[in-house]
DNA sequence: GTTAGCACTCTCACTCGTTGAGTGCTAACC
DNA sequence: GGTTAGCACTCAACGAGTGAGAGTGCTAAC
């Protein structure tokens, strides 16, 4: 049973497979592979050969008279390959895509996934971990025209939100960062939850600048809100359309309809943790996934947390150029977020 | 020939298989209309009146043997009753989905494209007029940790737009305030052209907060870039595929594609004066839309400026229920807005 | 003016050969 | 023993042919 052990040249033709396959998305036989490939092997001895590549469980056909298609177990390999390897191509213009206005970490985040969609033709997901326990840093009123004024609130973090309130346009810009200061200093390293309870008690002592305080908790609730869940941002939804495998309708909404979904989208992602991640068909363990590859990197957000990076894609899929995009924008963001 | 001219009848009969059509996108046969409608007539008389409205152009036969369809000039009289019928009908839900956070124009716009495609289940299309000249209202540093400042920018619209900027760890909240006092006083009133240029000869002025100076410029730059052309939005792009015109990949592709063209976008949008537009088929003036409609209403922002919201889909579309989906999200944004 | 009845048309779904790609196997070859 | 040529075989894809069903148009009766 020499021939049924995997040898030099099996692991060659396999990956010549595996290659045409991601390219044209058609069964490959023995011809194409002969031809288009220079093994200097004839046909006859390519079929032998994949046959004993189908009976180790890396091929499959599709039906007895077509071509033979890679299994899962052979994109594993073949990525596993890959990412033994040691370093990943790398890939400078993957993050050239991504020099984009940056405002706040939410930005960067959906910068992020445009970039990593636009240049992989793939959709893209990126995820933030949450944020327990935001300290309130600075907060600060900016007059703006017709009485009303920003309102900034900035976390130790670096997170930073604001929102429009109404005041009395009595008020002047002095006046504002008066009462900035004075909410500054009162709030300064609370949480966002002490916040909101501490306002209650002021609105009392001042009346006066109740809509100021009100819009502070609401503020503050809503940042709290948002950063006590990991939040998760899609990228280039619809670039599957550009694969004959959502040909069928059908399964194109099934798929951007889990895309749709944060929560399957956050299981999807998040989980390993080594740095880069493939997960083929099944092993995304969300079955109406069965048929596509989840290809995951992580990156430093602070001190030790870490987000996500990641396309998701038909399990046929150029692993190794998805990769390399992904580790130059998780880099490019570990960078940005990491300190 | 006075068989050959529209009657009550025939109104009541072309609605009820508009109406049909909408909602199965089916041909109507003559039986559907006489069984579903109470109509009191046989569909012996409908096959009449059909062939009647047929020959007055309003209905196509796919075929010799299928139903009825609605053509363009239908679906035309249909709008035109419904736009001349008077006020829309009032719409309080659609509203009701419009209550999100709102931070800045560039928010509300996007959550109204968001609000309106969950609505009605259509592709949203939100544009913003150009705003040439905006003048600076308040700039404003915001402290934050680890020497980094929130630069704002508020201008007299009201318009907000903010960039991190990194300044020397020395200057603590109220060294940035007096900072920011000293250039709102010298900005003011500025056109953001103005402050760009302004910037070149303070610079040699102080050089100590060149870093303070560029970040002005550069987010100037980029707000007066953005303001200065339209902005468009699109929500719900990939709500067509619900759709059954759409059951087809090349057809859904085609359509999404246009959506990522933001000229194209503004150019279906924008356009009449009326408060209200129905563009049926060809009256989209687009080759690749001619089977398509592009229902907009426009709203106020600033004084006499109009935007426009609209949604996009396939002509068999319930433009009563659209139009006042539509017309009550102009009107929430003709307030938020307007002033 | 309205309706019942009937012949007619045309799509849709299904079946059935035909075609062609690709395999598996065997026998010859190096 | 490994490699290759040749050939029979299989099965999806395509096209033509067929029957059923939906819906019409027309005519004649009410």
């Amino acid at each position: 049973m020499a021939s049924h052990e995997m040898d030099a040249r099996k692991e060659r033709i396999l990956r010549a497979i595996i290659d045409d396959y991601i390219l044209t998305a058609m069964p490959v036989g023995s011809r194409t592979i002969s031809r288009k490939y220079e093994t200097g092997l004839s046909s006859a001895t390519i079929r032998n050969e994949m046959s004993d590549l189908e009976e180790l469980g890396y091929l499959a056909q599709p039906h007895v008279s077509a071509g033979r298609v890679p299994s899962l177990k052979a994109y594993r390999l073949y990525v596993d390959e890959l990412l033994s390897g040691g370093a990943l191509p790398q890939n400078p213009e993957a993050r050239e895509f991504f020099s984009r206005r940056v405002r706040q970490v939410e930005d960067v985040i959906t910068s992020a996934a445009q970039a990593i969609s636009e240049f992989t033709r793939y959709t893209a997901v990126v995820m933030m971990p949450k944020q327990l326990e935001l300290r309130v840093s600075t907060l600060q009123l900016v007059p703006m025209p017709r009485g009303a004024a920003l309102l900034v609130i900035v976390t130790d973090t670096g997170a930073i939100r604001d929102t429009v309130i109404h005041v009395s346009e009595s008020l002047d810009g002095d006046a504002l960062y008066a009462i900035s200061r004075m909410l500054t200093e009162r709030l300064q390293g609370r949480t966002l939850q002490e916040v909101q309870e501490m306002l209650g008690a002021y609105s009392r002592q001042m009346g006066g600048d109740a809509q100021v305080l009100q819009g502070i908790a609401e503020l503050a609730a809503q940042m709290a809100r948002q950063s006590a869940t990991d939040s998760v941002t899609v990228g280039g939804s619809h670039n599957i359309l550009n694969y004959p495998e959502y040909s069928d309708v059908e399964k194109a909404r099934a798929f951007l309809s889990v895309l749709e979904e944060k929560e399957k989208l956050m299981a999807l992602l998040s989980g390993p943790d080594e740095a880069c991640c493939v997960r083929i068909g099944p092993e995304t363990g969300m079955p109406e996934m069965a048929d596509c590859s989840v290809v995951t990197v992580s990156y430093q957000v602070g001190r030790g947390h870490h987000g996500y990076v990641g396309v998701i894609g038909p399990t046929r899929m150029p692993y190794g150029s998805v990769l390399s995009a992904l580790s130059a924008i998780g880099g490019a963001l570990t960078d940005m977020l990491g300190e």
